[in-house]
RNA sequence: GGCCCCGUAGCUCAAUUGAAUAGAGCAUUUGACUACGGAUCAAAAGGUUUCAGGUUUGAAUCCUGACGGGGUCACCA
């Protein structure tokens, strides 16, 4: 670790100020405490705006060690840190075990003289690392709805956020293509669509197949309710229904590869794809690697022999194979059906180990939603107990459903927010506000189509991004995502600010350091953008694009505060005019780069 | 029922993983365009963090229990 070799002690001046904080604070306790610890366990916070300072260094556990009262060891360490570190603190006060510090002007003027024109600030350079990112991973019977959307944007993101911290990313999508409920569709398609196709009914193809996934479901409830009504239970009547029956000889027929089958799957899928190519354009989704569960549903057999020669797993008497994970706290699991043929968990075994053959990641991330906790925990282990080497890497990016007020979204039962409707309908509400306010009236036709969709679908994006990815999330169709406050939109308004301002003023050669001291927004403003490095850091540790969010929305009110407050084009001097320039100019290109990471373009003008 | 997750302002969400007087946005109320863009800014009001105990110098956060909500316990995926 460079951090305590001291032949790398230039570094310091180098570092981010919260590490370097810890850093100081962690040799300043060796050196004269003969008290040695991580640098990373300092706790340093932002100061409370009630104190004085701009960071505080928290002592209660420190203290606690060293049996001395916080208050004496923070004035101590106060002044020592100040007295080993010229210039950088500009003082210092203790209340109870807070030891408050105040940065020097300079150093943030310094730190803005040498960032503020770096298009890639904040971003790490490669480190040779690669994590490979599957999200999306839609069923082939019915178009997206709200749910599918976070689960992009929140893949697509997590993806971005390893870019920016010098990952190689490889973007992957299972489309689970086969199975019974792709039957459904076929089946209904096949009873009662007489041939018609998206292009005979003008229906985009992932809405056509659904449609009939729909009929098929309420074909079958009549039928179960004739059976009903003849006496039958509903458990069996649902097993005894022809269309049922039908649908799983169809499925029975293309396991078995018969052409007509196949022909139809193929066709049908077809259209549901020429409709996701619509869709995933529009939102931004891309993979490098698309896999097929026809493709993969027969991996992870050899797993299963490998498995029973280890004896991690074992066959019952009917020939199924199980996994016995009772000794770590959860259930027996079976790996193969007793005719042989693989689970969804034999699957996905197979698939981790194809993906790490093909691309040999450091880390594996799974985008799927908090309903599969057990499925994934139990993967991780199935893969440890088999000692593959991808195991480790294996990580279930859980996320939280979107509910509607009224509870959970169901396409069977109709209660979706469909993912195309929502994207139109927040482009038309853009479009109004834009309209509205005509602030951009000489833009031509192409022009303004491009801006409704950068803010429209920003705001969804914002809104589905903006919330910790772990959480359930309530999302109310009688209330419009809005375009005010905690909003896509506000940040994209105030970099069209600020991107105003820079098509009139132009850095100078001025230097700034002349400038001093500095006004609270001033400071406020280069101590945001001095934070975002650090924080693409933890964002990417955590896997959490909500934290860029929350900062880009902070970043941008403490413009808008610093906008109304100092004005930059009539600046009381010069020196001051080049120094709210150069916070421009850092601003523009942190609030492009965060929101460029939550996969949400911002307009030069909206 | 077993196991897992959640409960914070009227609503939607934060809280640097145990720290100072729990913060934002929306909605409500008030004020600000002869100022680089008012999709903005300044301010007011809004809280017994579901409840009851416990641990701690310190608890929304950890522990126990209750209540309420969700998920999962398939030879489905």
């Amino acid at each position: 670790m460079f951090l305590t070799n001291p032949t790398f002690a230039v570094n310091l001046f180098m570092m981010e100020l919260v590490p370097r904080i810890k850093e100081i604070v962690r040799s300043v306790l060796d050196q004269h405490y003969r008290f040695s610890m991580e640098s990373e366990s300092v706790l340093v916070n932002e100061t409370k705006p009630e104190f004085t300072g701009d960071y505080t260094v928290v002592l209660f556990s420190i203290s606690k060690t060293l049996k001395l009262n916080p208050d004496t060891l923070g004035k101590e360490l106060g002044e020592t840190m100040m007295k080993d570190n010229p210039g950088l603190f500009e003082g210092f006060n203790v209340i109870k075990g807070f030891l408050n510090l105040v940065i020097a002007d300079r150093i943030l003027t310094d730190f803005l003289k040498s960032r503020y024109e770096d298009p890639a600030y904040g971003l790490r350079p490669a480190n040779g690392r690669r994590v490979m990112v599957e999200y999306s991973s839609p069923n082939t019977n019915k178009p997206l709805h709200l749910g599918h959307l976070r689960n992009n944007f929140l893949g697509w993101s997590v993806a971005s956020l390893y870019r920016a911290n010098g990952y190689d990313i490889i973007k992957t999508c299972i489309a689970n293509d086969r199975g019974i409920h792709i039957c459904k569709s076929m089946l209904a398609w096949k009873l009662f669509a007489n041939g018609a196709t998206p292009e005979s009914t003008g229906i985009k193809g992932d809405h056509f197949v659904g449609d009939y996934y729909v009929m098929f479901g309420t074909a079958l409830k009549y039928e179960v309710a004739l059976l009903e009504a003849g006496g039958m239970s509903r458990e069996a009547a649902e097993k005894e229904a022809p269309l049922m029956k039908a649908a799983q000889q169809m499925l029975v027929d293309w396991e078995a590869g018969d052409p007509e089958t196949i022909a139809l799957w193929k066709k049908m899928n077809s259209w549901v794809y020429a409709g996701f190519d619509i869709t995933y354009r529009r939102i931004g989704s891309d993979f490098d690697r698309v896999f097929y569960e026809s493709e993969t549903y027969l991996l992870g057999k050899d797993l299963v022999e490998e498995g029973l020669r280890k004896h991690v797993f074992y066959r019952k008497d009917d020939g199924s194979v199980w996994i016995d994970l009772r000794e770590d706290g959860l259930d027996e699991k079976i790996v193969q059906r007793s005719d042989g043929t693989a689970v969804y968990m034999t699957q996905d075994i197979g698939l981790v180990v194809k993906k790490y053959e093909q691309y040999h990641m450091d880390r594996s991330i799974y985008v799927v939603a908090d309903e599969q906790n057990y499925h994934f925990k139990v993967l991780k282990l199935i893969c440890q107990k088999l000692q593959l080497p991808s195991a480790a890497g294996i990580f279930h990016l859980s996320y939280g459903l979107v509910e509607l007020p009224s509870g959970r979204m169901k396409t069977r039962e109709g209660n979706v927010v469909d993912a195309d409707d929502i994207i139109d309908e927040m482009n038309r509400i853009a479009e109004g506000h834009t309209n509205e306010l005509g602030k951009v009236d000489d833009f031509t036709k192409e022009e303004r189509i491009e801006l409704y969709d950068t803010i429209g679908l920003g705001a969804l994006k914002f809104f589905l991004l903006r919330v910790d990815p772990k959480k359930r999330m309530v999302f109310n169709p009688d209330e419009s995502i809005d375009f005010h406050g905690f909003t896509g939109a506000f940040v994209q308004y105030s970099y069209a600010r600020v991107r105003s301002i820079l098509r009139k003023e132009a850095p100078g050669k001025n230097d700034i350091d002349q400038v001093l001291p500095l006004f609270p927004l001033e400071k406020a403003m280069i101590l945001t953008l001095e934070k975002y490095a650090g924080l693409l850091h933890t964002a990417c540790q955590e896997m959490n694009p909500s934290l860029v969010a929350n900062y880009a929305f902070g970043l941008a009110k403490t413009f808008n505060s610093f906008y109304v407050e100092h004005s930059v084009g009539r600046a009381e001097s010069e020196h001051k005019k080049q120094l709210r320039i150069r916070i421009c100019r850092l601003t523009s290109t942190v609030l492009r780069s965060s929101m460029g990471i939550l996969g949400i373009r911002v307009p030069e003008r909206m």
